[in-house]
RNA sequence: GCUGCUGUAGCUCAGUGGUAGAGCGCACCCUUGGUAAGGGUGAGGCCGAGAGUUCAAUUCUCUCCAGCAGCACCA
């Protein structure tokens, strides 16, 4: 007599199907279509093959290629697949290791045989082109469970020694999951996978370049060669993904940069921005705009040394192994003499710094303070060094140099939730005066870390209270925080859809400690007060860089460097556009007239690439009427106002958020 | 820091074992033209730095520096 098992549908619905049925049956009881679009299944809520059978009366729903978030999950992992057997079937004695899917495709990290060099661009299209064939060819994947020690000695006897040593590390006795592509490859996974390589579509991926990975991610360890795919569903999405690559490319800050004559980089600063007028200019708009905010809110504005004493970065606790990460000179004359060292070894030494927190400390701990003054919150434009590795480098992004819009705030325990809330209000006051969406993530504990337990779990519910009271969501990640407290992170998302992020707030008992930081609280005696570490832009630099890549360089009015041009048609009109330039300056509008000898054709193709928001061209008609004609960048029609018309919309337009009435 | 690639005019790039070229930009001249490139002439380069091979190196080799991609790192 055999057994039914009960089927519950998404719909509600239940089937009953013979025991050893698979979710592949289900589809094609329903319907011949959906047996046929049907990918994968999520059974009892976890997602797995189509064709394994059910274990006893479950929740059944069918993927398809419409639940895109899981589709593409499994479409990218079993490119990955296909990629290790491509490079095997290439290239016998190429050990596999490991290939996940990614945010927008799939990598595999593999290890060339001795007897070649390692993978490089030139060798992706033979590996495509076998891939294809490996999909055309429609191998069935079937999953099988081997015992752990039979796999160990499968991967021994093939040499492949990354997937043995992996293998080995898994729990004794354990049964594995391997999959077999055809009859003729095998690779050890969890799965799950489609049922054929020939439900991927062929179109729909490409290699996109090879890098070096380390095996487990660890330094020391062998380096690998990762190759990385995009994989989409259809030859569409493919497309459109890279013409989004081709978009951020056309974005990116460093080039943008350059174009518009914000900034730039030299080998004999690496690391560290050349800042021009036109880049300043932004950097001065947007200081200005953030000690408006700051100062709004109750802090008060500091200004702290660059370099202090070795001694003092001890105490901190920065002066072990953050030290690689620090600027250090010593501090004595130099050696002026030709011959001899210029530096003498024995002088003591002083650091440049790469925080502004130890210093906000010495400030806090000038003269006694009474709980009656708590909080106390200063804030710096700090500038900071930090001797990043060079690989990490990247543009405005990742500097040596930068300048953060940092503060701390000094408060009792019983404030620290309600100072957490109001920072929170402040940050999303700025975001969204940027036009920022964002995401609040909690970082928390870390394996090393100073202080107690009891204090963590404080620390780490104070932030949790602060959002609750907030009304805000946030995710949680373990293990994130620093190692003397737990952080908030605002994680922006800009016009393409990249997360970066920027703001924290981190609640501190490490270091008021460590640097002996007190107050006199109601009952006279001494208390260490929390220290809340914040920044809201993160650096100017980074900041600057995300907003040029954010907008593609077309800056909001009040932040252009330029705000308006005033071109003449003809020369015999130069006095009266001159006159509109003195009007506009009079009225606090960053002007400028192009009075040159070209075709006004010409000078707005090139203060359009230039990203000027507004030109102003001037004719003999507008001249006559005393009007000047508008052009919005973005925009295809032009707009004639009278001048006081026009400078009253560009006033306007270049308000700052936080003062616009 | 690790792996790979790259380094030629201000920018984007071509090229060669016998000390270099284009387009854009720049300067000057002609042109005064109504909404994204008018025409002409000209200036501008120790071919990233150092060493080696060679009669001869920008070109080949090595080392270093910087940049790019990825990894690792980002308290």
């Amino acid at each position: 007599m055999t057994e039914l098992l009960k089927i519950s549908l998404p719909d509600g619905s239940v089937r009953e199907m013979e025991a050893g049925s698979t979710p592949y049956d289900v589809a094609a009881a329903i319907g011949p279509g959906l047996a046929k679009a049907a990918l994968a299944a999520r059974v009892n809520g976890e997602v797995r093959d189509i064709g394994r059978p059910f274990e006893g009366d479950s929740e059944l729903a069918l993927i398809t290629s419409k639940d895109e978030a899981d589709a593409l999950e499994l479409v990218r992992h079993d490119f990955a697949h296909i990629l290790a057997e491509a490079v095997q079937a290439l290239w016998p004695g190429t050990q596999i290791t490991f290939g996940p899917a990614t945010d927008d495709g799939f990598y595999y990290d593999v290890m060339a045989p001795a007897t070649r060099e390692p993978f490089g661009l030139e060798d992706l299209p033979a590996i495509e082109e076998k891939m294809r064939e490996i999909i055309k060819a429609d191998k069935p994947l079937r999953r099988e469970v081997w015992s752990r020690n039979d796999l160990i000695a499968k991967w021994e006897t093939e040499g492949e020694a990354f997937k043995a040593e992996w293998a080995k590390e898994l729990p004794e006795g354990e049964d594995l999951t391997v999959y077999w592509s055809g009859d003729d490859w095998l690779d050890m996974c969890r799965g799950p996978h489609l049922a054929s390589t020939g439900k991927l579509d062929p179109q729909a991926f490409k290699l996109m370049r090879t890098a070096g990975a380390y095996w487990r991610g660890d330094q020391r360890n062998a380096q690998l060669t990762r190759i990385y795919g995009t994989a989409w569903l259809n030859k569409k999405q493919l497309k459109q993904h890279l013409h989004n690559l081709e978009e951020a490319g056309k974005r990116d800050h460093r080039k943008l940069g350059r174009e518009m004559d914000l900034f730039h980089l030299q080998e004999e600063a690496h690391g560290s921005v050349f800042w021009h007028p036109k880049g300043y200019r932004i950097w001065r708009e947007l200081e200005a705009y953030m000690r408006r905010k700051m100062d709004g809110a109750g802090y008060r504005e500091i200004k702290t040394p660059q370099v202090m004493d070795a001694r003092q970065w001890e105490q901190s606790g920065h002066w072990g192994k953050y030290r690689e990460n620090m600027f250090v000179i010593p501090d004595e004359v130099p050696n002026t003499e030709d011959e001899g060292d210029i530096i003498s070894k024995d002088a003591d030494w002083m650091a440049l710094k790469p925080m502004n927190c130890p210093a906000h400390v010495l400030v806090f701990k000038q003269g006694i303070t009474s709980y009656r003054d708590l909080p106390i919150r200063l804030g710096e434009m700090g500038c900071c060094h930090r001797n990043e590795p060079h690989g990490a480098l990247h543009g405005l992004m990742r500097v040596r140099q930068f300048t953060q819009d940092d503060a701390h705030i000094f408060c009792t325990e019983d404030q620290v939730v309600e100072e957490v809330q109001a920072f929170i209000t402040l940050a999303d006051e700025v975001y969204r005066d940027f036009g920022f969406e964002y995401k609040i993530k909690l970082a928390l504990r870390p394996e090393q870390r100073f202080g107690s337990d009891a204090d963590w779990d404080k620390a780490e519910q104070e932030l949790r209270d602060a959002l609750t009271a907030n009304g805000l969501e946030w995710e949680e990640l373990p293990g994130e925080g620093a190692f003397y407290a737990p952080k908030l992170e605002w994680h922006l998302t800009d016009a393409i859809g990249r997360t970066w992020q920027v703001g924290t707030i981190q609640s501190d008992r490490v270091l008021p400690d460590r640097l002996d930081a007190t107050y006199i609280g109601e009952d006279g005696e001494k208390h260490r007060p929390v220290m809340l570490h914040r920044a809201i832009f993160g650096s100017y630099e980074r900041f600057i860089g995300i907003l040029i890549e954010h907008f593609a360089g077309r800056l909001p009015v009040w932040l252009a460097p330029m705000q308006a041009v005033v071109a003449p048609i003809v020369s015999d009109v130069d006095g009266y556009a001159n006159r509109v330039l003195t009007k506009l300056e009079a009225a606090g509008i960053r002007a400028s007239s192009d009075l040159r000898n070209e075709k006004i054709n010409y000078k707005i193709r090139e203060h359009s690439l230039a990203k000027v928001p507004h030109l102003l061209i001037v004719g003999k008609r507008e001249e006559e009427e005393g009007t000047v004609a508008i052009r919005t960048l973005g925009e295809k029609d032009q707009k004639v106002l009278s001048l006081d018309e026009a400078i009253a919309m560009l006033t306007k337009a270049a308000t700052a958020p936080d003062l616009v009435t």
